[in-house]
RNA sequence: GGGCGCAUAGCUCAGCUGGUUCAGAGCAUCUGCCUUACAAGCAGAGGGUCGGAGGUUCGAAUCCUUCUGCGCCCA
């Protein structure tokens, strides 16, 4: 025994078993008569590294994929990555100047999408690597990439797809612009913070006269596009206002004030300037109202000609806004500036103050999509773990609105849309969506019936898909449903479950079930599972920017891949936010460390050590005493019920997919009733051998729990099971089935757990009276019909003598002297000790006990008297009530028996 | 401003359909053990008015109302 470690050495047996397993094939999946169980990855970016989110995610996919396939299931996970549009390109813009001091303006599109391809092969899929570290099951011969040119293809068909259908349009609309990287932003890539800022209240004198209305702005350099100025119809200070004109300070343009329902009476001054081309609200008042729009912001952000303020044309908006300060006051109009608090949205990229700007952009009309997607939510098509997000995702569903769908950037799939020439950009009056330049050319010569048209009089749309525009079609284009609609994809399709972060609930999830209903007619997978936030200790979410993030590859390292499992799901509810502990040190950085995971390292070597434990008993044929034969046979006998009752359990919990309280129950399990009870009911005494039949029974009982607990901890339970027996090749535990279920006989893991009680109790007096734990005790029984019954139970005097290690295990009648008494269940049992007992302590705690035991059965007798309860609660419940009366009579009977001998 | 959620032991949280598996787990704390698999361990113990108030019910941590204190999403 003493080769074997005792310590497990996750790093020696995790990339072993990895290869094997990899190797041997048992990840992949063909359709073929099984059921399928079928799940795809959510894409991390391609350029991405494993972070604490992917680490709980990835878990829990594996662990339900895990349990799948030795549920008999064709398990297909599908792994792959997402080619992160903006995030990626941003990557390479950067890698292009600091490698090659290139700009992207300086080269070509096509040199663009060169040099993308190549920074994407090398830093690529450098993540898929790292989840096999985690044990990842994919079947990695299906890793997807949504630049994939099939991939590419099903996002173009979409897009012709949906023109076609008209639920697809070009318009101008409000977009988030980042002015540094000049593209538009999804909702999503924009950061809110609150942020100090300055309110000027400005003075708009009233056309023709000296009266006139003080406005409040954030954005004093933005007059020059004001349009009106709004007002609440309810206030009664302007209301003599509305309908007249205001001038526009510096400029003195005239503008009407009018009454809006937006303009809230309380903020700044009452009164708003309407700046319908840099604000969105702004914006949509200015449609309410049929005012026109003027944008006076260049595109990386500058003041353009049509402000018509000479001073102030060719500034940059910040510099604009402090140069505007003493302009306004040396024109007597600034009444007052006020410091306060907003919200400033900036790219998730370049930290830029995002602007709200007016631009040619496609979009999706999310009306009709939106439809089916939230009824299959609503009426449980689609189900949702934990349920309340339903709530949520309708909200969101209910105030859907067009989704922005072009990006201007390279890195994507690009727009299908050919427009001529000769038409100015983003003036363009004819528009040909198409599969293809040729099919697009093709229909430019009908539309204008000029068949002399050639490729060269078309311009491509230069703008790319957002990135959520070719991921939502995923659970499809996987099985590449588009082309091929009746091939592998009538098998998997819809998948089962979709784990994923909250957070995306609208981006992606949302999303998804669109597509799915769009073109498939059918829910692209039948539950979601969403998973918590991992945070800090301070609450914070774990991010790279907050450097607050452990190293998700020294956490594995460190504790093994298993113990970092079982850390991030032993208190990762569904839906619930996961406070990972990892602390900070004394500089700031954050620490590799964790004591959750430690909790799953110390879990494994616990396991390692039973194993060292079982491994190293000696057999014989036969058991030496019957008395060992009994005690042993209990044992087993209870071991196997057990484990049958935390089976069904485990099996009820994966049905609702409550996998941190099934991992937990199996933790129990193994730690406490197999290592510390069982094994310690059945463990021969030092150097002495054990019976064959329980030794056998042992094994065949261990290899039970780990079959139970593989898809959680599959790298020590696959290490285990080939240790524990020498198994064929092919035996592996990650191709077992899973344990089978089997009704447990809870009378009998009852009555062993009344006998549990009493070794507990027997421990406790031990211990308090510093008794070692090896010096056999003498046990009396009070003797009475329910003991008795208990030791009629074959094994259980056995047992009990020797888990509380006892000398001697009698009946009495009468109460023996010298001795310590404790009741479990309704009989009484004492433990003679040689001294003296402390007579008055002794009648303080049995006082003391009985007290309890009489205001106990009296609360319960109220119960019982109360005719209402007896004739409105279901019987069993009133059952269980006059049993717990009868309980605490006999056990007041005692007390006060014992009471009256002191 | 609109919506959603949370409050249970010192900490982090379970607690599913209202009822003895209802007041739980892990960590932390305390006591005793280097016991022959494991000190990353073993045997025990203490600790809570389930945020406050009211209500429904035979019965409430659980359902309803309200207050307080915190989150989050959307605008």
């Amino acid at each position: 025994m003493s080769e074997i470690s005792t310590r497990y050495n996750p790093a020696e047996t995790e990339e072993k078993w990895y290869r094997h397993w990899e190797s041997s094939g048992y990840f992949k999946s063909v359709p073929d008569d099984r059921e399928p169980f079928t799940i795809v990855i959510p894409p991390p970016n391609v350029t991405g590294v494993l972070h604490m989110g992917h680490l709980l995610n990835n878990t829990i996919q594996d662990i339900l994929i895990r349990k799948a396939r030795m549920d008999g299931k064709n398990a297909c996970w599908v792994p792959g990555t997402d080619h992160a549009s903006i995030a990626t390109e941003a990557k390479v813009v950067r890698w292009l100047r600091e490698e090659f001091k290139l700009r992207k303006a300086d080269i070509s599109r096509e040199e663009f999408m060169q040099y993308a391809y190549q920074w994407k092969d090398k830093y690529g899929g450098i993540i898929l690597q790292q989840l096999r570290r985690l044990g990842a099951s994919c079947d990695w011969d299906r890793t997807a990439f949504t630049m994939d040119p099939q991939y590419y293809q099903d996002c173009v068909r979409m897009f012709v797809d949906l023109y076609e259908k008209g639920k697809l349009y070009r318009g101008l609309r409000m977009v988030n612009w980042d002015p540094e990287a000049l593209t538009v932003l999804s909702n999503e890539e924009v950061i809110y913070s609150e942020e100090n800022a300055q309110l000027f209240h400005l003075h708009y004198r009233l056309e023709g006269g000296e009266e006139g209305v003080v406005i409040a702005t954030q954005r004093p350099e933005t007059i020059f596009a004001d349009v009106a100025v709004a007002v609440n119809p309810k206030d009664e200070r302007f209301a003599h206002l509305v309908g007249k004109k205001v001038l526009i300070p510096l400029i003195n343009r005239a503008i009407p004030v009018i009454a809006d329902d937006y303009v809230d009476i309380e903020f700044g001054t009452g009164a708003l300037k309407i700046t319908p081309a840099h604000d969105p609200n702004d914006y949509e008042i200015g449609q309410r109202h049929q005012l026109p729009v003027i944008d006076i912001l260049t595109d990386n952000g500058y003041l353009n000609e049509a402000c018509g303020f000479e001073p102030l044309i060719g500034k940059e908006r910040f510099e604009a806004r402090k140069a505007i300060k003493p302009l306004l006051e040396a024109a007597g109009v600034l009444v007052k500036i006020q410091d306060y608090q907003t919200k400033i949205g900036r790219s998730e990229r370049t930290n830029c103050v995002v602007e709200p700007k007016l631009s040619l952009q496609w979009f999706v009309k999310m009306t009709d999509l939106g439809a089916p997607a939230l009824r299959a939510v609503m009426e449980g098509e689609i189900k949702f773990f934990p349920a309340n997000f339903q709530n949520l995702y309708r909200n969101w569903m209910d105030n859907l609105r067009d989704w922005c769908i072009s990006r201007q950037l390279w890195w994507g799939q690009r727009i299908p849309a050919w427009y001529l020439k000769a038409e100015a950009n983003n003036k363009e009056t004819a528009i040909f969506v198409a599969q293809s330049a040729e099919e697009a050319l093709e229909k430019a010569k009908k539309a204008t019936g000029n068949p002399q048209l050639t490729l060269e009089d078309l311009r491509q749309d230069e703008d790319v898909l957002d990135t959520w525009a070719s991921s939502w079609l995923w659970p499809i284009s996987v099985f590449n449903g588009f082309a091929e609609p009746e091939g592998e994809i009538n098998y998997y399709y819809p998948t089962n479950v979709l784990v994923t972060g909250w957070d995306i609930i609208f981006f992606w999830v949302a999303r998804m079930i669109m597509a799915g209903y769009e073109y498939k007619g059918e829910r692209p997978f039948q539950s979601v599972y969403f998973t918590g936030m991992v945070r800090d200790k301070n609450r914070r979410k774990m991010s790279k920017s907050l450097g607050n993030s452990p190293d998700s590859l020294a956490l594995l390292d460190t504790y093994g891949a298993d113990g970092v499992r079982f850390g991030l799901m032993s208190s990762a509810a569904a839906g619930g936010d996961l406070i990972f502990d990892a602390p900070f040190g004394a500089d700031g950085t954050i620490l590799n460390e964790s004591a959750l995971c430690e909790l799953g390292r110390n879990f494994c070597n616990k396991m390692w050590n039973a194993l060292r434990l079982v491994k190293g008993w000696k057999t014989i044929e036969k058991a030496e005493s019957e008395e060992i034969l009994r005690k042993n046979e209990l044992a087993v006998r209870w071991m196997t019920e057990k484990f049958q009752q935390t089976l069904a359990q485990v099996e009820a919990d994966f049905q609702s997919y409550r996998l941190s309280e099934a991992l937990k129950s199996l933790h129990a399990l193994i730690w406490d009733d197999f290592c510390s009870w069982y094994l310690e009911m059945i463990k021969p005494g030092f150097e002495q051998p054990i019976d064959r039949g329980t030794y056998t029974a042992t094994l065949h009982l261990y290899g039970n729990l780990l079959r139970a607990l593989h898809p959680f901890m599959p790298f020590i339970t696959e290490e285990l099971w080939h240790q524990l027996e020498n198994r064929p090749a092919g035996e592996d535990i990650c191709a077992q089935s899973y344990p089978a279920q089997i009704p447990a006989d809870q009378a009998l893991i009852q009555q062993v757990e009344s006998i549990k009680e009493v070794i507990t109790k027997i421990r406790e007096i031990r211990n308090q009276n510093q008794i070692k734990p090896k010096d056999p005790l003498e046990v009396c029984i009070q003797s009475s019909s329910s003991a008795r019954q208990l030791f009629e139970l074959t094994g259980a005097r056995e047992m009990m003598e020797k888990m509380a290690v006892l000398s001697s295990l009698e009946f009495v009648e009468t109460e023996p002297s010298n001795a310590k008494s404790f009741i479990s269940g309704t009989d009484q049992y004492y433990v003679i000790l040689n001294k003296q007992i402390d007579v008055e302590a002794e009648r303080a705690k049995l006082t003391e006990e009985l007290t309890y035991q009489q205001g106990f059965a009296a609360s319960v007798e109220k119960k019982l008297s109360n005719e209402k309860f007896v004739s409105g609660a279901p019987a069993q419940v009133v059952e269980n009530e006059r049993k717990k009366l009868a309980d605490a009579n006999a056990r007041i009977a005692i007390l006060e028996e014992s009471l009256r001998k002191l």
